[in-house]
DNA sequence: TTTAAAGTTAACCGATCTGTTTACTTACCG
DNA sequence: CGGTAAGTAAACAGATCGGTTAACTTTAAA
């Protein structure tokens, strides 16, 4: 099934969905861009939701893999990963070919929710959150599960803020904030009261 | 200039955009479901992205004073506003026609750095973190910027958790981490070193 | 009552959309 | 050697894209 054609293909989607939207780009240019006939296209994927899935599944395995590993070597212990999640993001928001999360984008796009590109999306969402909750538990905070949702939503808002507002220090926000909360559910310390 | 039928395109777009996408929609189609005339629609416009660019600013202007409003009425002091936001963004989440923020969507299709149509989306987006920087202020929080900033981003993560994991209980979760900030910003608190 | 703006329907333009088909060329494999 | 899967270019189909035009009707103010 696989040939080095179809992945041409996946790899020219990935970037020009990225950059211009699902919408905004069809078959024909992806097609001539990965220098591939269309019928060749249409022989690997029955349609272009077909693509838009294998970009998608593709992206998510390479992307989550690429920023887990980049945090683990990051930093040695799980509570300093927990930090170094917001300093990867930082370097990939001062890539020159960030479009934010392709992810976020393709729901802004098809919102009709129990289709098979919205799970795709919400599959590595709930991924990635697992990743976290794992590092929150592995550095022995008392609410590995809370903590990692905040951190989740802190990573989502500089993501999309870096995007919008064009401001990549948003990763440095971020990072504080979530120092704070860390720091708050650590067990060792008095915590106050709500 | 301004007329019912300039209207009637103007909130039909919103809608459609909203729930399909900016390029997912076409002006045929808008239109149409506005119960008006190609002709008529180009008379209001000059091209799509103008039509485009109204939706934007008139959804900002509608937004920002309803979103406003609504945590003013929520509480009675500007400490208790700053959570207030969240409550008022859980609200929203619940809403039935909830497809998330229609900038972030917007950007999410047009990547193309300082357009007239990025720039309507930059501009909302900072005029809300004035807004915050003003809370915070009022508050007598220590740092106010740095607050409204992390705020901002926790309103942004919230969003886009509900919109891509159909989660709206993450307005609950930003709420709880924006307690822990605002808390830590409190100057009558002894702060703990970083 | 006249007149100009705002509205209508419907046809048309060239381009592009997703997807199919035809006729032909590789390249590998049993 | 012979067959099959993967590849090509290019035309085609029907629909829709953004945008224009022609001929006509409504509406409201001078």
């Amino acid at each position: 099934m696989n040939s080095a054609k179809r992945q041409q293909l996946i790899d020219t989607a990935i970037e020009l969905f990225n950059a211009h939207g699902f919408h905004g780009v069809g078959i024909d240019r992806i097609a001539h861009a990965a220098h591939v006939s269309k019928k060749t296209m249409y022989h690997h994927f029955r349609s272009k939701e077909e693509l838009i899935l294998a970009a998608l599944r593709h992206h998510d395995g390479l992307f989550r893999n690429n920023f887990m590993k980049a945090v683990q070597a990051s930093a040695p212990t799980p509570r300093e990963r927990l930090l170094a999640i917001f300093d990867v993001a930082q370097a990939w928001f001062g890539d020159n070919k960030f479009y934010g999360c392709m992810f976020i984008n393709a729901v802004g796009e098809y919102s009709e929710p129990d289709t098979p590109i919205r799970d795709a999306c919400k599959d590595f969402k709930r991924q990635l959150l697992a990743f976290f909750v794992e590092l929150a538990s592995e550095a022995g905070l008392e609410t590995p599960g809370e903590v990692a949702a905040s951190l989740a939503i802190l990573l989502e808002g500089a993501i999309v803020t870096a995007q919008v507002s064009g401001r990549p220090d948003s990763a440095r926000t971020a990072r504080h904030a979530a120092a704070v909360l860390i720091e708050r559910a650590t067990p060792s310390l008095a915590v106050e009261a709500d």
